[in-house]
DNA sequence: AAAATTTAAATTGTATACATTTTATGATGT
DNA sequence: ACATCATAAAATGTATACAATTTAAATTTT
């Protein structure tokens, strides 16, 4: 299971999405997309398949597949839905925390930190990176793949409420606070930084989004 | 986006895999697949893409894809994550609801009580079915894609608890109680209901799973 | 002119053939 | 006997070619 050409198009198409370079709405054209990327349709076949299953399009009828329209009821959704999830992993987490990752954990916030200036993909990436490193330490891989598949589908909407510079900066507080709270074992705290951290990120999305139809 | 071909085998596999006809944890060939469906490889390899998207099978290194061994941790944390977002529906349900959707749901019940001795494919099959009539006046795609998802990671573990005669008069006897709840408009009592029925078949699941590795 | 039917174009699904990668086998050397 | 490397076999990934379906256009009919 190692499709080279059917990954780099997945990869770049992702990307496209997220990016929003691509039209909304309209269906995708296999052929023109094999034109594109100069590859047959079969490997764009594969591509297409797998980010509809993600959730990066849907079907539109039987003309193909589409990028969704952003959505708030979506965007809502995800996230009430992450307000619940995401702390649940937590007492795995704390139960198996090393120094190791928490140090790991902690370059990560760093590396936002000390880039100023960074882009909203790249923030993004390093934010669910943080995430990911200590959720992993669960070693409860059906809580952290339907946690990741959540992050996936919630990649299209960062960059609403990232662009503001007062977001980034209280995100990261709650994030040391976050690490705080997990190294010191500290359950029932860590739980209510991330559901006050995911909430309060859906909101100001959801906010945005409903202002902005 | 219509295949054939392609889905034929999806169901088929997929069907195989719920009654546990297929070696567990071995790698699937797709060459033996192409024989054995009598297609070619090309319809095989999407319903395999697709079955990984959703759970069904999953890589096994660079040899292919397997169908996963059954595992508690897995049956727990997906049961715990319905407990918490199933739920969530319940107000766009209730704010939604009319007589002929409750009596479509209520329809469910009447031929799972009727047909004593069912399958326990169309036992979980009904049972999904009673629960998405509900869940769809909603009109909350994601919730109810979320959720859709859940149900079907679920399925190569109902049968596990719904053997015992017990279990199935008790589900049903649940499920009139959310019926009644939903048709007047309560809504901590359908919600606490629900949180209760997921919770009950998830403890009963993983106990059985933990005694029976 | 509007609706319905037919025809042509475009698009997707599938089969076959080939290329590439991976896995297994066996030879070689120490 | 064990490890290492070379070779052959098997399996997957991709391209091209063809078939079936769907969409659009054109024609006919009322």
């Amino acid at each position: 299971m190692n499709k080279q050409l059917g990954n780099k198009v997945y990869q770049q198409l992702k990307c496209d999405i997220r990016n929003h370079d691509l039209p909304v709405g309209v269906p995708l054209k296999q052929q023109a997309l094999s034109d594109k990327y100069a590859v047959s349709r079969i490997p764009i076949r594969d591509a297409l398949q797998q980010l509809k299953a993600e959730g990066w399009l849907v079907s539109v009828g039987k003309r193909g597949l589409m990028i969704p329209p952003l959505c708030a009821d979506e965007a809502e959704d995800l996230y009430r839905i992450r307000v619940e999830v995401e702390p649940m992993i937590l007492p795995y987490v704390i139960e198996s925390m090393t120094n190791q990752v928490l140090g790991e954990a902690e370059d990560f916030l760093n590396i936002i930190d000390s880039n100023q200036s960074l882009g909203v993909l790249e923030h993004g990436e390093l934010n669910w990176q943080f995430h990911a490193v200590l959720y992993k330490v669960a070693k409860r891989s059906t809580l952290f793949n339907t946690i990741s598949s959540l992050h996936q589908q919630c990649e299209r909407y960062i960059g609403f409420h990232t662009r503001n510079l007062g977001y980034k900066v209280q995100s990261q507080e709650e994030h040391y606070h976050l690490l705080t709270a997990i190294r010191n074992r500290n359950l029932r705290e860590s739980q209510a930084i991330l559901k006050a951290h995911i909430g309060k990120a859906g909101e100001q999305l959801t906010d945005y989004l409903k202002n902005n139809p």
